[in-house]
DNA sequence: CGTTACATTTACGTTAACGTCAAGCGCTCT
DNA sequence: AGAGCGCTTGACGTTAACGTAAATGTAACG
């Protein structure tokens, strides 16, 4: 065996990479950035269940397009006390600016989807016309 | 009058950011880019018409998610035939992709946004939960 | 002890689309 | 002639989220 494959709870950086479908230095990164907080065993991390379950919580809200500082403001605020109201409701506000903003999101997507495809239409059209011209 | 209010066709860079709402700044980019093609009298910049439909393209383009080395080579074909048949196919077959990916990325627009929605009615209910302990 | 195979830190590179100076030219008004 | 505005080019700065390379360490296998 080669990097001591975790008999414990907590997972080398290769297990967690390959548990996350991440790299190494994106974990080092999330480290930097106080995302994470791997322990040390000599110099090696080692990633515990709360990393893993903070990590999740990064992904997720990767998705959700918050930027990593966002993400970090957000645990931060969990982690201070995930039973504090006025933390929790400060949360729950920022979720919902960041829906109204995928929404518009979404909206004006919808909208440059349906001008493309009136686009495509007349491009076809011209094709249409093209071929026409070309078969007799 | 000061920057000579172009009485002919033309535009100058003032006139042209205001008809357009762009910065100088991303029209000399443009035109760096070989997106814009303005002539010069003198040390000065004059905006033709062809200058301004090519802008709309590009803004619209921009719009569709296309970045702008894919705006120019689009352009570049319109320019050298849009009369050419293959190269009008090629130009639709990139809309087409981009399309693709436009609706690929909403629905993991909409998905992300269910996701969140899902979030927040947790957050919700323990907000609920609080106000309801603080109640008594 | 040598090699392998992973780990670590440090630090510069990447990408897109401009923003933001800095320095200077050309007109026009007065 | 001086003031002042607008235009010009040139060049470095910005932002996010890592990628990538270099130099080094170290644990275990054989």
């Amino acid at each position: 065996m080669s990097p001591t494959p975790s008999t414990t709870d907590t997972l080398t950086i290769r297990e967690m990479c390959e548990a996350f479908a991440v790299t190494p230095r994106t974990l080092r990164f999330y480290e930097a950035k106080e995302l994470l907080f791997p322990i040390r065993k000599g110099t090696m991390r080692l990633f515990t269940r709360q990393d893993r379950a903070r990590l999740l919580l990064i992904l997720r809200g990767k998705r959700f397009g918050f930027s990593l500082e966002d993400i970090r403001q957000l645990l931060d605020m969990y982690d201070r006390d995930g039973s504090n109201e006025a933390q929790l409701q400060r949360t729950y506000d920022l979720g919902c600016d960041r829906l109204a903003q995928m929404e518009a999101q979404r909206a004006e997507l919808d909208e440059a989807i349906a001008d493309l495809k009136i686009q495509l239409a007349e491009g076809a059209a011209s094709l249409a016309a093209f071929r026409r011209a070309a078969a007799e």
